[in-house]
DNA sequence: CTGAAAGCGCTAACAA
DNA sequence: TTGTTAGCGCTTTCAG
């Protein structure tokens, strides 16, 4: 009894010896022509290019791999816990753009989550067996030793954000100080005198930054700082919509108000109204990100806009880069904000 | 000079001959402990394990590879239109249940971002090589013949949505018009009368099935099926404000409204208001998704939740079965869905 | 239960 | 410019 089994002919595909076998020429040639060594008469090429073409030849990565000792493939980590990870669009733009800037090469993205740190552990170890060329982390806090042991092992990382040790790894960031800085300049400039503000975790080093950008601009202006002010939380609008009850318990005659994300500005916005606040009028409100859903609330949401998308194809391109020279020194690219005016503090 | 580059012998692992020598063992009985053969004793076993252990020694997956013609890796691809795909949190979910449907076994995840047409060759190119042991497709919409060809071809796959091709193909879904149904008999059962729907687009059978559940509710309510209260769009907020704004005008007794995402209905409730409607007092709104928008709008969507990490995990399991088992008939696998009733639709 | 030997498909010296 | 030769690290008959 045979079982007929069509597709396993389909898929036995053709080998390079095939290919130099029906070219004429070769193994070694074959393999020259296919990896545009330049030493190849335009004869052979021609042949053999020809005999690929007719037999759909595509190379074995694993036969490859196996010579070359390369795996043409990179990891993406995504270290962030996972509830944020989905509820905010960032992480899907900037796969985006890291599979755009792979997609010059012929690097395959291997995607590799790590919500709990069991499974950091099977990632790490996967990382350092050499099953990529190199890594991009995306996600790291600042007191996460993934990035520095990975280096350490010889494996070429990016980092997305600036990791707290600081210069000894490539990252990719955006400037979340000077982001933050013109958001809550451009409420002081429409007016406002008592501006607070509410972030993320600080163990981010983009909350940290954009905390100091809020603290920047007010003594820019000559503005005193309250600490009482400054709420520290963990980027949920549930914490956000707390922390601006709180604010307004401290402070009724808040007029300004710096969220470090869209979704904390979106639930802030929500609390202002229901303690009977008209938004911009009594409050204005910058966000941060320009997330979809900054379009919509009502009124829609001031912010501050990150590259994202670009943002990794920076990472890709990096890591790219330090695959092949691994011995250059890290480098750190931080991309501009822009601001971004809507309702929320229209003639703030 | 010497470069001086001490992860060059940190990285050079230790190979399975290594791990022979350190036991005592030959090559094979090395590999048989690897592969958990049975056919070892008990203390061949142990002086291997020991070696693996002291040695840190993780099989080289290239070698494996090419060995056994298996990438233990399956591809992940997104066909969706890039605006789309990271506005909205399916996706990430859905990639959160793959990855852990698949972390039992020690299949990585490629994943393969397919936005333009020419991309889509490139991917379909890539898993027709073989480089992968099977695919899951999320987003093809009814016409794509990429789930078809790359089964002709002899590639394990699994779709999200069930294609319009049906059976030949495994695939895993929500049971929408269900879904739908739920939705519009309890608007039905707060009373209202005049219930239009906003759509996505067609050729995609979850909205197409998401219509049909619309329908089954007015008819089983004995309410008359109106085309002008059918609204086809394409999932997005602009054009679910258009349509709304469109329904009030046809239809200025409108009192329920049931849209096939939340983010449509996010827009529409908006629209309403901007209109002097009250939602719910003058319409009930009630969305899909139960995303995260559905908690940030005021009042908050009523909606229908569909399992999105749970049918992701399926889907790995179904494609990991299907590997094993590539001659067995397509799996269909439908999950529930879950009203989740809330301020929208509230006394609706 | 174990070992010797073959070979997966490819690239990279080395010779010619 | 080309071909020959030698493996990369692994699994798997096939003998024993």
């Amino acid at each position: 009894m045979s079982t007929a089994r069509p597709h396993q002919d389909a898929r036995r595909s053709s080998t390079i010896e095939d290919v130099a076998e029906r070219a004429g020429v070769s193994r070694a040639t074959a393999s020259r022509v296919v990896n545009n060594s330049p030493r190849v008469s335009p004869g052979a090429r021609a042949a053999v290019l020809g005999a690929v073409e007719e037999l759909g030849y595509v190379p074995n990565r694993a036969a490859r791999s196996l010579m070359t000792r390369r795996s043409d493939s990179i990891g993406v980590v995504i270290l962030e816990p996972t509830a944020r990870l989905f509820a905010d669009p960032f992480f899907g733009l900037l796969l985006l753009g890291i599979n755009d800037g792979l997609s010059d090469g012929d690097v395959q993205l291997v995607l590799l989550i790590a919500s709990a740190s069991r499974e950091e552990a099977r990632v790490e170890r996967y990382l350092e067996a050499a099953h990529v060329d190199g890594a991009i982390l995306v996600g790291p806090h600042g007191d996460d030793p993934m990035p520095a042991r990975l280096t350490r092992s010889g494996v070429p990382v990016v980092v997305s954000g600036r990791p707290s040790g600081g210069s000894a790894v490539s990252y990719v960031d955006s400037d979340n100080r000077a982001g933050a800085r013109s958001a809550v300049t451009h409420l002081i400039e429409g007016g406002r005198r008592r501006v607070a503000t509410i972030n993320g975790t600080l163990d981010l080093s983009s909350a940290r930054d954009r905390l100091t950008g809020y603290r920047d601009a007010l003594q820019a202006a000559g503005l005193e700082l309250d600490p009482s002010l400054e709420v520290a939380g963990d980027f949920s609008p549930e914490m956000a919509a707390d922390a601006t009850r709180r604010l307004l318990d401290v402070c009724p005659d808040l007029d300004g108000l710096f969220a470090a994300s869209d979704s904390m500005a979106a639930a802030a916005v929500h609390a202002l109204q229901d303690s009977g606040r008209r938004v911009p009028d009594d409050v204005a409100v910058v966000g941060f990100d320009d997330a979809p859903i900054a379009l919509t609330t009502r009124p829609t949401l001031s912010t501050v806009r990150q590259p994202i998308e670009a943002m990794g194809r920076e990472m890709a391109r990096l890591l790219l880069h330090r695959i092949d020279a691994p011995t250059e020194a890290a480098s750190h690219v931080v991309f501009e904000t822009e601001l971004v005016v809507r309702e929320s503090s229209a003639g703030a």
